[in-house]
DNA sequence: GGATCAAATATCCTATAGGATCGTCGGACG
DNA sequence: CGTCCGACGATCCTATAGGATATTTGATCC
């Protein structure tokens, strides 16, 4: 219910640099207060997320061990978390493998709690969204995103900040889970950066900016829906 | 949603029963190949609900260990996924300990999240829930719930199988999450059984059979919004 | 040539020991 | 009396060894 697992950590407890100035870059390659199973958790995500260990891929423990330079506890803790997130499958005495891509019925589903959630979420933050993060939204919203893992990036940032500003933890951290599985849909097509959706985003941060949000509300559906059309067409059982 | 009370956890789970083939109907319950973890986390989460590890209450791994009679690895493991799923929290070189009690401000995002999808369930679990999950749902709508405990496990089926009825596997999952929460929370001020529930569960139950989905979707919201309503007297920050 | 069975491999699961770190308690000093 | 400091206990993190099991591969037979 907390905080289960976000990308706040704080890398220091502040103690650290108040006992010396003198050579903070060394501490920051040795002393993981965070915890290693934490740090290996996010190199598997990333790994993950970026297609550098596909889907359906079997993922074995002391090869994981011996690639990270860590012992086997640590690889364990970061597996049950991402199994517990749905990115990894256990199986017994077969292994850990990374989830298969998700099939049209899956797709479907993701799509509808979606349009369930964000809609609601892009409203509320035109009511609550802090003035900091709606600077950052300004910032996303660029066209300078040439390659496809910067349009991705600003994506995912662009919908974390909207599910982010309603306030609501809850809501933030389930489109959160969802969202990395819409990314690594889309990678796996290669799908070509959509102008259309860079178009749609602005709508939406405009309707914030002003405000107004009904109108944050129907863009982003419109967003969604239109995405939804997107991505749709790479499927086709 | 059961209460194993199993006093030992058997590493070797029927390896010399299986060798006679008398039943195995039996194996197919017990010999479950889906690990020791698994067993474990179902056995902590179960403490957790029914308060016998109560909120904000550290959990040691060596001691659990100790109850359990299993190795660290597994009780790790399940620790890994509580976390991941919210229920327990981690700090570093401190150990494990329950996630503390709602807040009023964590109560209010989280029946905004179940306002915002348990109506839409229910609209759905009218048009699609198959026959035999109705019969089910006839199960659990009866008067004769005499305990605490008995109210708790009705309710719990009761959201289960609407969750479950929309088919949207996303929703049940999530909404099941959050209910683990309410259901701590109501345990933890022994709030009496509240006889309107049950009125309110049977107006849901009845739109549903008659496949009623908007009659289903606006009962639902109802309910949602006068449980909220009598669970938060019970917090007054 | 295809199917079946058995050996071999790779992997997981468990157990135990030892080192490193954090929070706490008690005493000394200003 | 309040504050600081050092030792203690508890806990986590790592490493290694051994047993158990699923998957794979290869040979044999029909």
């Amino acid at each position: 219910m907390l905080h289960p697992v976000n990308d706040e950590i704080q890398p220091f407890c502040g103690k650290i640099l108040a006992m010396s100035a003198v050579n903070e870059m060394a501490d920051r390659q040795i002393s993981r207060p965070s915890g290693l199973a934490e740090e290996v958790y996010r190199r598997i995500r990333s790994d993950i997320m970026s297609l550098r260990l596909p889907p359906d891929t079997r993922v074995s423990v002391d090869s994981l061990a011996r690639e990270l330079g860590v012992s086997q506890t640590p690889i364990r803790e970061a597996l049950s978390m991402l199994e517990a997130n749905g990115l990894v499958s256990k199986r017994h005495f077969a292994g850990y493998a990374t989830s298969p891509r998700m099939d049209r019925a899956q797709l479907d589903e993701l799509f509808e709690f979606r349009l369930l959630i964000e809609p609601h979420a892009a409203r509320k933050a035109a009511d609550a969204m802090l003035e900091a993060d709606m600077t950052s939204l300004g910032a996303v919203s660029g066209e300078g995103a040439p390659s496809h893992d910067g349009f991705a990036d600003m994506d995912t940032e662009f919908h974390k900040l909207i599910a982010q500003g309603g306030g609501n933890h809850l809501i933030a951290d389930s489109l959160a889970r969802l969202h990395i599985h819409v990314h690594i849909f889309r990678s796996c097509f290669r799908s070509e950066i959509a102008e259309e959706a860079v178009h749609e985003h602005d709508v939406v941060i405009k309707a914030i900016r002003a405000r107004n949000g009904a109108a944050a509300e129907a863009a982003m559906r419109r967003h969604i829906e239109r995405s939804y059309g997107r991505l749709r067409d790479f499927i086709k059982e």
